[in-house]
DNA sequence: CAAAAACCTGTCCACTTGGCCAGCTTTTTG
DNA sequence: CAAAAAGCTGGCCAAGTGGACAGGTTTTTG
């Protein structure tokens, strides 16, 4: 394989062309889906946004069905990425503050992705059910393990830890969902990092608040917080 | 028209079948639009669900997005129903409280409504764009503005309102919209009564910790509340 | 450089879909 | 009670769909 190939062109190697196709088709795809739905969506409209003939889309993914759980696989992959890193003998406000802070992140720079997966959950997960039975729920466990190690250790009020990520999950992954309703409502054409910046200040504080802690440094200055 | 029916049979009067059947069309139809979305439920399906034929459908109907949109504005309706009552003279722990309450509530008894709604949120509210300009954009306004008073008036720490709406949104209707994920987690089958009036306790009590207030009178005692 | 592997695509097709229509039955009205 | 209004529906159709496939070209390989 890696033979006489000068790696400067850099572009040429095994199934160069397939990843570039994948890519785009799966690209295209994602963004389908969520402006249409799964049955909406048409593989000639992926197709055209992929800038590829209907069936050179097929020659990659033999049904529609195939390729949207290539779409949701990426995205739980994606998810796993960001979600590790909540350790008993770390110290409550701060991890939960970084953990806070990186969904709100994710949600900025993702958005297609949390909204599918908000729309294969809000449609009853036909294609997620054993993602969220055999993956998340024992992450979750885990995760509330720790939790209420803290509430035992005294380090944070005592809340079902449950409900407390439920509360994390929904008020980062809202800005990314609902962008529509919160866009229009602040009347602005898109995010901005200054916009997004204030709204991971706001929702750790308010969230760490609401369990008994008080969050880090702030990473945006808000002077006149009072209290 | 009030003339000598009486009014004993009670299910006899104007438009009685065309009442019924609207109920039944807009009722079977909301629960399609949730599942396989606007473009994936068939007006066969609607008419199966609702037990009429195909034609009866579109004899009350012409299009589907003419259903289509009668789904959205009877929630639209439901939604304002709930939204009023926020007043700046008012004490604002109780106002919240009472609000994220009533948001609860609302999850559980119209969880397909709050599906819809995000669905259509979620996919740029193609729809709904100008109820959001025109009517939701206002009353968040006014909202805001008394918020902002209640800040002003030193009954609460300094929030930007907007957020803490948003916070309250996504929070509550979570519940509703990634029902299957939560009840997944948390491996029951459906919701109880008693989940629900939990889940209203947590996030009333650690909503308004958020903003520096206390929560009324729990409704469930939940003791061991330290601090 | 030739064989094999990978990649590509125009064309076709069976099937589903939303919607229309023409004529039917039931209910209301005066 | 008769005429009009409201309600109902089987059958039809054009448009769009996902997918199969056969025969092509390009790339890789030894």
């Amino acid at each position: 394989m890696a033979d006489n190939f000068a790696e400067t062109k850099r572009s040429y190697r095994r199934g160069k062309i397939r990843d570039q196709n994948l890519e785009r088709i799966l690209g295209a795809a994602r963004e389908e889906f969520v402006l249409k739905g799964f049955a909406g969506a048409s593989i000639q409209a992926i197709a055209d946004r992929a800038e590829l003939p209907k069936a050179n889309v097929h020659y990659y993914f033999k049904t529609k069905s195939n390729l949207y759980v290539a779409v949701l696989e990426e995205i739980i992959v994606l998810w796993n990425d960001y979600f590790d890193e909540l350790r008993a003998e770390d110290d409550p406000a701060e991890v939960l503050d970084r953990f806070i802070r990186r969904k709100v992140q994710l949600s900025y720079s993702h958005p297609q992705s949390s909204k599918l997966f908000a729309m294969e959950i809000i449609q009853g997960a036909p294609h997620l059910k054993d993602y969220l039975r055999n993956d998340l729920r024992p992450w979750m466990r885990k995760k509330a393990a720790v939790i209420e190690a803290w509430v035992a250790a005294g380090k944070m009020a005592p809340v079902d830890p449950y409900h407390l990520i439920f509360l994390i999950w929904s008020s980062t992954q809202h800005y990314a969902d609902f962008e529509a309703q919160v866009l229009t409502i602040l009347n602005r054409a898109e995010y901005e990092r200054s916009m997004i910046d204030r709204i991971a200040d706001f929702l750790s504080r308010s969230i760490l608040a609401g369990v008994g802690l008080e969050a880090p440094q702030p990473s945006a200055l808000v002077e006149g917080m009072g209290k």
